[in-house]
DNA sequence: GAAATAAGTCAACATGGCTGACATAAAATC
DNA sequence: GATTTTATGTCAGCCATGTTGACTTATTTC
């Protein structure tokens, strides 16, 4: 029987306790995505913007179809982003030695200065909220978190985390 | 010492941990916001709909200003998708008894309907991912998330989970 | 040599934000 | 009681960022 119950619903969840999660999300991604927009606007950036540049960052020579494939969006909504910061010299794109039609990417100098700084008041804000639950609560963020990726590339994004 | 080490960096942060974090956000949002899009399609509503629904659901009888100062936009933006939904028939409005100046918002039977629908996958989501990181990791989920809140509205969020 | 792939481009359109200006009704204040 | 403030609605237009569809070019793969 405590099989069957915990199969069924492990933590006895009640709509109440998800529908606070679903909540919880969404203001904290509400809030959390506010931090760059100041500074963005300075330079006519939106969001999109900011998030070309920090998985440029992160991820210095990815192909243009990888970062199509994170974003989740399609070729064309890439394309003005893109171009702008491209024309604006924040990002470089070099053609790739093994496969010469990929564009490989990277920030430039002063991309890389903008990175850090319309990030820094993300990192401040995360950084803040990690030091004030601890360490235990920030593994079960991560678990939680991790959870709700969808499934297909669950092990893609453990591997570029583990691969740092 | 370790006084001074704890107040800057209490748990020794790196900024590959913060980046990860901020990382994971974003999947996980992306994701999550992707699973209702399908069925809001059929009635030509959006994200925008679905939030209101959300909201209107979780707080019956709440006010356009306060529907408002949740989703942080403008009257303007939200007479849009406020106005098909009501058209429609999903939500209902009443006058104020108090303050009469006040509309009142309401789900209506088929937009209780539409809600659960259009949420469901959404909550099967979460308590999936609650499921399998077990009680103990969604509290520190909820605990960094209610961190990542700006701090004007935490206590009025705190206070609205715990009236449930 | 033909087919598939990586990337870019043009055009048109939809959603959901925004600002600014103004209107109405009701409540609060002086 | 007159005035001011507040809650809501509405018109008009703009912008950022997503979409689909069609087509091109260079390069790699078969």
């Amino acid at each position: 029987m405590a099989d069957i119950k915990s199969q069924a619903n492990p933590l006895f969840l009640t709509e109440e306790e998800i529908r606070q999660g679903i909540e919880l999300l969404f203001y904290a991604y509400r809030d959390f995505t506010s931090d760059p927009d100041e500074i963005l606007a300075e330079y006519g950036f939106g969001r999109a913007h900011h998030r070309v540049l920090h998985f440029v960052n992160r991820n210095p020579g990815m192909t243009v179809s990888q970062l199509l494939a994170i974003l989740r969006i399609t070729k064309q909504s890439l394309a003005r982003v893109l171009g702008a910061l491209v024309e604006q010299g924040f990002i470089r794109q070099d053609q790739g030695s093994v496969d010469r039609r990929q564009r490989l990417l990277y920030l430039t100098e002063s991309g890389e200065a903008l990175e850090r700084r319309v990030s820094a008041p993300q990192r401040d804000r995360v950084a803040r909220a990690y030091g004030e639950a601890g360490a235990e609560a920030v593994a079960g963020y991560r678990k939680v978190l991790y959870g709700l990726i969808g499934p297909a590339e669950r092990d893609s994004i453990l591997k570029s985390i583990e691969r740092r």
